[in-house]
Order: structure tokens, then sequence, then C-alpha cells
DNA sequence: CGGGACTTTGAGCAAATTCAACCATTGTGG
DNA sequence: CCACAATGGTTGAATTTGCTCAAAGTCCCG
């Protein structure tokens, strides 16, 4: 099992392991997450208001808490853990949209119904909000729409990067690109940029890279022997030549 | 040239060719497209002052409108013809992450600066929108602020699918795909979901699809073969087995 | 210490690409 | 009006990348 990624996504974080919403009566204020994330674009006196919407939930690893097809009642903000977004084809083959870290918004659908599913990678520390209530709050705070379509804006072009990789990028550029972004985004959460958890499994990364675990592995093996990288534990990456590795990654 | 698909996109589109923007003092309130498009969220008696915003524009086959790297003073909406928008990578490899067809919208952009590029497909009519001004409109217009979160939510669902494709689809579903697709858009544009245009040539179809020309080329001559679709013309698809090839396509 | 899940490695294979030639359509200039 | 160049599309052969199938190897954790 994977509990062992639990609660080393932010080795800086504060107040609770993983992260995640502070007790009490205003749990939102407390919230390590809020500062990266929608929230952040509520003021202090309209916390509480949200707050009351919010209910702190929590997923261990492997567990799915969005099915698509579900009916999309409610949207969700990531506050620990990691967490993949994926759709499946009929015959089981899958692809990860993408990965959701402390901070991350999830839960804009489409229809009534996701059209994606969800799981925990690590455990995991979310909030939900009923959709409902939540369109009632947008109206009445307009900057928190705003923030929204921002967010919107931002996962859309994550999303075309995405293709680019997929659709024109080799192995060993996709894995780069892949190893890269997620340094970044560690370091933003507190780790190192240098050396970084990888909280995910080979098949999550291959999956997300429109490849196999076989060539995941392979090409893992091949950047240790070009010395692009270390692993100094299979779940942890040290990246000891930074500029080749940025240079395969950005081939554009 | 292509300059032969012009118009040839909203065959039943009643007041110009291509569509677009009626003339005159209230140009919105004529539009063809805005039926379809963001414009609809827009009530009568705001229409003047949306009008007065636009500026309609037109671009022949070929012509880049957008620029990576622009900076993103504009919003867009095509009104008449097809658009492609793409992604380059340092040594030209093209990966196109949207076909864009009259009603949609175009422009939602992360920084100040455009991530992708969007060029005329076939001759292009367009709507363009100063963001600043179009932003002044937003915060008094609620409604269309709400209809362009949608609109992102749509458009992520969207990439989300592509994202499938790309990742883990074969060249003969990827192609299925893209024909269903395809039909289905032109038929919401007044063609035949059983046979329609193919106003993109055949690398633009391998750029989407993540291939290569041969590739596409190749599979048209097996589903030709196979009697699942037949081409009258380059530029004109008859789909002759739908629900084999929307089984081809939905593997999911 | 042993079982299970995950990862790595190997060998052969297949899908799609590359490279190259050919064909079809269209538009141009003689 | 026809020849012909240009562009885009198709086809073929060889190659390559990444996949499949199979077998070890590793690492937890109990």
């Amino acid at each position: 099992m994977k509990e062992k990624y639990a609660g080393s996504v932010l080795p800086r974080a504060r107040p609770r392991p993983g992260g995640g919403c502070g007790p009490g009566p205003d749990p939102c204020a407390a919230c390590t997450a809020r500062v990266i994330s929608v929230c952040d674009a509520v003021s202090p006196e309209d916390l509480p208001r949200l707050a009351a919407l919010t209910t702190p939930l929590e997923a261990s690893a492997h567990r799915t808490f969005i099915a698509a097809g579900d009916r999309a009642d409610f949207l969700f903000n990531i506050t620990g853990g990691v967490v993949k977004v994926y759709r499946l084809l009929a015959d089981g083959r899958q692809q990860i949209t993408g990965f959701l870290f402390p901070g991350d918004f999830l839960g804009l659908a489409t229809n009534n119904t996701y059209a994606f599913s969800a799981e925990a990678v690590t455990d995991v520390r979310y909030c939900r909000f009923p959709r409902k209530g939540l369109e009632q709050f947008l109206d009445d705070v307009p900057k928190v729409e705003k923030r929204l379509l921002t967010i919107a804006s931002n996962e859309l072009a994550a999303a075309q990067e995405q293709m680019v990789l997929l659709g024109r990028k080799t192995a060993r550029e996709k894995l780069a690109t892949f190893l890269v972004m997620l340094g970044g985004r560690m370091s933003r959460l507190g780790d190192s940029t240098e050396e970084f958890s990888l909280p995910m499994s080979r098949a999550d990364i291959a999956d997300y890279l429109g490849l196999t675990t076989e060539t995941v592995s392979r090409t893992f093996t091949q950047f240790r022997t070009e010395k692009l990288i270390a692993l100094p534990k299979n779940d942890r990456v040290r990246v000891t030549d930074r500029p080749a590795l940025a240079a395969l990654a950005e081939a554009e």
C-alpha cells in the first residue's frame, strides 16, 4: 500500500500532517492550503460563510472519491496529499489527465455528472462544497467567480501543454517534462526542486504520459545511467543535471 | 490555396457567406453565430454595449491571427469559417489543440501573453473584443461571466477527452473519433452528419491526432476499403457505416 | 523470513514513423 | 486550351520507437 506517502507531500506544512483545514469555529481561516487556492479570493469577513459550506474530509490512499458518471453535486479543494484525475476507456485503458496537489481545485463539470474519476494517490485531505450552496456564494462574491475563471484558464493552458506532450513528445521528453514539472510543483509545496518525492507509482506516471510502465521504468534507468537524475529511493528523485533535463523537456 | 473552402462550413447560414456579424448600428443583434456563443448570454438591452466593444474582422485561409507570445489584449469569437489553435515545439513539431467553428470562443489566457497560436484554416470571420473593455462589461453583466465559466468548463472536459485520445487511442480509434466528432459538429452547423466537408488538410488532422500525414492517409484508405466511409472528394466525407465508426471511436 | 506488490530487465513484436517515390488536382502562363 | 509546375495526398519499403509478454529482482510490512 501507499500509506507510507501520507504527509510526505507538504514537508514544511505546519499544523497537521498532510496539511488541511484547521479545527474549531473558523476552519478556513486556519487552512494551510488557503493561500494557494480559490479560497484565497475570499475576504476574511466572508470566510465564516465559506466555512459553513465546507465539509473537511479525508480519503486514504487508493480510495476513489469521485467516479465518472456520479452526479456532480460537489466541488472540491485539495488541502493535503496527492490526487489523480483520470478517464477510462471501456477496455480499461486509463489516461490520467492531471495530478492534484494541496491548493488545487476540482469539480468543474459540464453537465450534471462528472466526466472523470478522482482517486487518492496518497492519503488525502480535502474540502467539499455543495455545488448549490457554492453557486449562491459565488453570486454574492463575484471576486471568487473571477478566480474560478482564472483557475479554469490556467487548467486549460496546462491541458494544452499536456496535449503537446502526449501528441508530439518522445518517451524521454515526456518523462523529462514530467520530472521538471513535478520538481517545480513540489518545491512550491515546500520540498526542494533538486530532490523531491515521487508519490505516484510507475504505472500512474505511465498513464499520465501515455506510455507503459515498462517504458517509464526503462527511461528512468536511461536517465540514471546518463547521470541526469539519481533515485535514492524508488519514490524519490534527485535531479543531478537540471539543465540537461530541462533541455530535454523544453524541446519548445 | 484553400479559398475554395470559404463559406462551405455554414451551408445553411443565411445572411452572409461564412456567417458573421450583421452590418449597421447593431451588428451583434444580427449575428448568425450569436445563438451558439457567449453572446447568447447577453440580454437584448445590453447588446448595443457589446456591439460597441466589438470589432468584426476577417482573415483569409492560412493567416495566423494570433501568435503564441503576443500580448493577450483581445478575446475572440469565431463567426464564420474554421480556425486551428496550436502550439509548436522548437523544432517545428506542431500539436493542434483544437479546431474552432462558428460560435466558438477563443482567447482565455493565463498571463498577459497567449500561450497558443491561431490560424485560419478556411477564410474566417470573427469578432474581436478588447480584454480591458470586456472585463468591465463582465463586471456589470455577471451572467456573461458565468457563461464564460461554463464555456471554460466545457473546453476543459473536451481537453481531457482529447488527452485520452492522444495518450491511449490507436490511429484507427483516433481517426474514427475525429470523424464522429467532426460529423456532429458539422451537423450542428447545418451540414449533414452523414456527409460533411473536411475543411482541414491531412497534415492538420495528423497534428490534431498526434499522428503523421502518412498514417492519417493510410487510415483513411483502410476505412474506405472497409466501407466505413467514402471520400467523394478529398475534402468531403460520407459516413457509410456510422455504428462501426462510432464503436471504433468509443472504445470507452 | 516470507508473501505480495511494484519495479526492472530482456527478447521479440507491432504499430506508427521515416524516407522516398508516385499520383491527382488545381491554378498559371504560354 | 494545353502543358506543366506546385501543392497536397497516397502508397511502398525499411526502420524505429515503444509495446507485449515473460521472468527476475526489490522492497516493504507483517
